[in-house]
DNA sequence: TATTGTGAAACAGTTCACAGCG
DNA sequence: CGCTGTGAACTGTTTCACAATA
């Protein structure tokens, strides 16, 4: 295919076919993975979720009839250096005009290409409890191309109760229906101890991307990718940047072996 | 210059005046700066995350009975390698027993301390919509240190009405509702146009950290910490993620250790 | 001229591997 | 002997600074 997008990477070199990735079943493949990994693109991690933020930051511009930006500006929006901002965007490509800046609209096009926007995604939501409530109702889901398309809880009273529009169904049914409604991302809101079935029955169902709000470590078999959000481990950062800054600054952390500083 | 909204707005900087950044031309003396900074903070902010989740499994083994652990036992609990949990422990101090593992209860105390859970904290939940009800109803909070006792709205239909046992108050009561109670913690959950107004007024009522869920790049004082957590944006990694498999060359291995689970 | 795109340098975080100790 | 604690090596990320260029 022509589009280059992703092998433009810095830094690499031009571009090598791909190589044939081993079979999925492959578990031990020791030394050569890397190598071909390296090559086939190099984009940080990190830059990915910027890549994502300056997605959201363009669309609002786009919006307000903004056509080119310079990446002072955008980086000014998004949050971030410049620098940083156009070392992200060179993982996507060269799509910004020397002496001007960028064309709002040709980077978002790009930037969706690149995260896989172009692909249909449906969410299904495991666990209609307050938060699972919520999250089958958040405007952000459906609005940024991830319609919500499953609701599971294992409440008998809430099977059938449409919540946000869609009829809840029983966990037992997650693997039939996802499989059936081709499910993508399953989002886990359930308590801890059910989080780990459900994960089992949504792979089941196929489903690789898993969202996870539930504070447990999930367990995934191989090629299933997983996020987690612990809003209560957010928390404890904020507490920890709080702690520090009301003790004065710096004092505490260097000589932990005294550690009679805290607090 | 502003912090880099998606991650943790960065421990604090020392002095650092936001707009200086040395022109070009020459790079000033490159040691000092970083030296200072270094001091201040020795322990890594990815670490001080992780620290939250040791902390989370190690109230679940207590719960259990479990008196003792070892560094490779925990770190399956928690999904990371031992190697990496040992090194973040030792930010904490050094609480083990070579030859037999960690005291479970005396490292709770010691991450707690560590995290500033030893202070009081008091949570506002400001935009009661359907994600600020889910959070004013969430167990997660209470139950590991963090009282919600406060909750605003701009709509006068809800002000007065009992959420999660709280009544909402009016948006414009937000610095002396926050005064009053002391709050530590503002959580913002609003539509994406309030949420800079909401954020300032959290300000003016002494709130210094943030926990943003509203899509947008919030812009603070110094000396304020803002977390931000973009459900869309966590969705595009895994849409990004998910593509990249399905375009063939999938190292997923390696990919999952770096972005979600140690393993 | 203004601004991008990018090597190279600096920095931050992770893993290794083993000394030190109970 | 087993396991922690940690310097050193390594890997990933950010920043710098400037050549390329519309």
């Amino acid at each position: 295919m022509q589009r280059n997008g992703r092998d433009v990477a810095g830094g690499a070199r031009p571009e090598v076919p791909a190589e044939v990735p081993p079979a999925d079943g492959v578990v031990d493949a020791p030394a050569t993975i890397p190598a071909a990994r390296e090559r086939a693109r190099a984009i940080p991690q990190a830059a990915v979720g910027r890549l994502a933020v300056y997605l959201r930051v363009l669309s609002a511009l786009i919006d307000q009839g903004v056509t080119t930006i310079s990446s002072e500006e955008l980086a000014g929006a998004a949050g971030v250096n410049s620098a940083k901002l156009r070392k992200d965007l060179s993982y996507v490509g060269s799509y910004g005009t020397r002496g001007v800046g960028y064309d709002t609209a040709l980077l978002v096009e790009h930037i969706e290409r690149l995260l896989g926007l172009t692909r249909h995604h449906s969410v299904a939501v495991v666990g209609i409890g307050n938060l699972g409530h919520a999250l089958a109702n958040y405007d952000g889901f459906p609005s940024r191309g991830f319609p919500v398309a499953a609701l599971f809880d294992i409440d008998e009273d809430l099977i059938g109760v449409p919540v946000g529009g869609l009829p809840v169904d029983r966990i037992d049914d997650v693997p039939r229906v996802c499989a059936r409604r081709e499910i993508t991302i399953g989002v886990v809101c359930t308590p801890a101890v059910a989080a780990q079935s459900v994960c089992d029955l949504l792979v089941d169902g196929g489903v690789r991307c898993i969202l996870n709000f539930a504070p447990v470590v999930l367990q995934v078999p191989e090629g299933v990718e997983v996020r987690k959000v612990d809003l209560a481990v957010e928390m404890q950062i904020l507490s920890f940047l709080d702690a520090r800054r009301a003790d004065g600054l710096l004092p505490v952390i260097e000589l932990v072996d005294g550690l009679a500083v805290g607090r």
